[in-house]
DNA sequence: CATTCGTGAAGACGAAT
DNA sequence: ATTCGATTTCACGAATG
């Protein structure tokens, strides 16, 4: 029933903005639904309600880990196989100008033979280096696929990437490391921030080591990444649990003003996301487990339960201020 | 009975040294 | 590299509805 739209290639490049892309009305509200395209998400105008999430990517669904802990919603992990280097393809073009049986060859040959080696030799030295790019744009895009993360966040951990590539930021560091810290960046940057645990359970190096190399390339890179903002996973939290608009909106205004109260400082924004959405829950009476919502969200009901109380003092003490 | 609330001990993390 | 401070988590029991 969207099939009204043209079907626009969407352009690459310039980017800035929020792109929105009319798609049809709400199922819920009657508001327009659009694609916000800097998040990846098909959200509703009027009561911002997650339509679909993830819609971006529909890539491959590949074989399931089999290390760490299953996590039933993890439905991608590792591609089977790694081996995609040029194997045999790598012989080398000899210096001496002569064929197989040891001729002489003539000029136009041997100028041909020139180019070839030419050509040849900037391919070996551009192998190691293309190669390690390759496997690592191909990890940023398994992740990204995992964790449904759109376009052009992999373009931005693609770039990102690259620059770390070029001020040679790669000693010792995995490459794998590098790639995770790379996306993470990216998601950050665009706004469909991951937390640190989801990125932990698609990646194939430990949290702590993809951890330092994103703090590596936000430090070297000059990345301006601001402390996540737990607005931004709001939507997807809510999505997971069904909550209805009424009760998405409220704790994002919840949310917003804890924030001007400066309640949230070395918090951790997931766990200020989930407690806003529990609290709104209530205040919406579709009351809601604070155990259910520490399960979308990954925080422990502890963690929720502290928030939340802070949550309703920013509210309150707003509230008789104003 | 289920859910929520509060607590102390233990671990993890970032910042500072 | 180690230490320190703050935050989060776990486990438990009590209170609440």
């Amino acid at each position: 029933m969207t099939e009204t739209q043209p079907l626009t290639t969407s352009r690459r490049g310039q980017t800035r903005e929020t792109e929105t892309e009319d798609t049809g009305a709400c199922p819920e509200c009657d508001g327009r639904i659009v694609t916000d395209e800097e998040r990846g998400e098909q959200v509703c105008e009027d009561c911002g309600i997650v339509v679909e999430d993830g819609l971006v990517d529909h890539g491959p669904e590949w074989r399931a880990f089999d290390d760490e802990d299953a996590d039933e919603k993890r439905r991608v992990g590792a591609p089977t196989t790694k081996l995609l280097h040029d194997d045999g393809l790598s012989s080398v073009i000899g210096w001496q100008n002569r064929d197989a049986h040891g001729r002489t060859l003539n000029s136009e040959k041997r100028s041909k033979m020139e180019r070839l080696r030419t050509w040849d030799e900037r391919f070996r030295t551009k192998d190691a280096k293309e190669r390690n790019l390759k496997q690592a744009l191909g990890e940023i895009d398994r992740m990204a696929s995992a964790l449904g993360l759109p376009e052009n966040v992999r373009e931005t951990a693609s770039v990102i990437y690259r620059r770390a590539v070029d001020e040679d930021l790669l000693p010792g560091r995995s490459i794998e490391a590098m790639a995770t810290g790379s996306l993470y960046a990216a998601a950050r940057q665009g706004g469909t921030p991951r937390s640190l645990d989801e990125f932990a359970t698609v990646s194939r190096v430990e949290r702590k080591e993809f951890a330092r190399a994103y703090r590596y390339l936000a430090e070297e890179l000059g990345l301006a990444i601001e402390p996540a903002d737990p607005v931004e996973y709001v939507p997807r939290f809510a999505s997971d649990l069904e909550l209805s608009k009424e009760a998405t909106q409220r704790a994002r205004s919840l949310l917003e003003t804890a924030k001007s109260a400066g309640v949230h400082s070395g918090k951790s924004p997931v766990g200020l996301a989930a407690a806003a959405i529990y609290a709104a829950s209530i205040l919406v009476n579709e009351k809601i487990t604070q155990a259910e919502v520490g399960e979308a969200a990954n925080v422990s009901e502890v963690t929720i339960r502290n928030r939340y109380r802070e949550l309703l003092d920013a509210q309150d003490g707003a509230a008789t201020a104003a």
